[in-house]
DNA sequence: CAACAAAAGTGTACAATCTACCCTTTAATC
DNA sequence: GATTAAAGGGTAGATTGTACACTTTTGTTG
């Protein structure tokens, strides 16, 4: 790396390191890529690569999202910097961690298989090598903590889905059960919760009514507040 | 920068930006520095400096601070990396900004002049260069959201203080006045606020009772919740 | 020394929000 | 038409937040 005023100034790796957030069968999931450089060559690590000289920090981290999953619409937000000296035994790596919501409907599987990725269960997550077990709690900490006042989980979930598909979402994030009554009721006192009016049968026999997210309106509303 | 196994991977210069927030006669403050290196030699600028071979990050904004205010009791997290492309035109850096929060009182003022340094009102702050501006507003938002559940502001007070001042301290941040029965309700609800039984009289004839507050006890009880 | 000024200190009623809690509806299946 | 499995809906009580105004104290001043 040349600079014209900086050039006694050390240098370092950078990288991204990127939370993958899915959620399947009422289960939240992570995505995990195995390893297939030295040190630590097979192990499960986060989506994670290089920062090239000519893209963003933000730009990396969805160059390697969208590379391995094929989406492209994903909630994409940076956690952290990570910098401790040792925390890479392969040299000393600079990593910005990010996490990502993204719905598993439009995930491309032909790449699970392209670059050994795999989604696990929150709950079932193994030993992670390097700092990665701390942004993968920081994740889950800045998740549970935003869902509280941005909708953001919607990223999670199909366009179309019932109101027992959020509940259990949310159930599934905050790792607690949550009142029927009182989650329908704050969910349903929001204007940007739509009603389609088309049924979903698939899980019930009666059927359950199907609702949208309205950005625009969530937008607006957002804005009209600032 | 020498790597094992990365080696073919480009390298950027690392750097920290420090807002720093001081309390003083009300306001809430920011310590700027003039820069002394080209390009835009002689503007204000946070407190900044690249990141060392040896160091980690906290560990590099540590030094930035300490060496320049002369201050080693400070709070001080990290907000974000910063990575675009032409952030600084002096050449690529990525920058990891912090903010600290500390005790005017303990500031070693010969250090201003040292390292040409001044303390500006927060609203009076001039134009700032690079994306000086979005760490700054970063920094507020952050400072303004995180008093709202931790006494982390109390970093900004000397050790005695009255209820009054912490009040006035809040309504800097907050940039809004406060209902005194309100604020000193919640204030004294708290079991860490300690009347020390002392009275102050600097500011008001009656006087008013000076408060600490104990660190000790309120870590016992935060980590009693979790 | 009496009046004044200036900040400290205190309590209550109302509104809004949060929480706990269970029975009815609907339609597919057998 | 009986059964089943999930969807759907309302209320009372507790807690929390908010709005609001006067008294106390003591140094200063005339």
């Amino acid at each position: 790396m040349t600079s014209k005023y900086y050039a006694d100034e050390p240098t370092f790796h950078v990288a991204v390191d990127c939370i993958v957030f899915g959620f399947d069968e009422g289960k939240l999931q992570v995505l995990f890529q195995r390893r297939s450089i030295e040190p630590y060559n097979g192990e499960l690590t986060p989506l994670g690569g290089f920062v090239g000289e000519k893209e963003t920090l933000d730009e990396a981290a969805y160059r390697v999202l969208t590379e391995r999953t094929g989406i492209k619409d994903l909630l994409l937000e940076q956690l952290e910097a990570f910098g401790d000296i040792n925390r890479d035994p392969g040299g000393r790596v600079i990593s910005i961690a990010y996490y990502a919501l993204l719905d598993k409907a439009h995930y491309n599987t032909t790449l699970l298989n392209k670059f050994d990725c795999q989604w696990i269960d929150i709950d079932n997550v193994p030993v992670l090598y390097f700092d990665h077990m701390k942004m993968l709690k920081k994740a889950i900490m800045r998740l549970q903590d935003k869902i509280g006042y941005t909708p953001i989980a919607m990223k999670l979930l199909p366009k179309e889905f019932t109101l027992s598909q959020i509940q259990r979402l949310y159930e599934a994030i905050l790792n607690e059960e949550l009142d029927k009554r009182n989650f329908r009721k704050r969910v349903c006192d929001m204007p940007y919760f739509i009603k389609t009016g088309k049924i979903d049968k698939s899980n019930s026999k009666r059927g359950a009514a199907i609702y949208t997210f309205d950005y625009n309106k969530y937008n607006e509303l957002r804005d009209y507040h600032l």
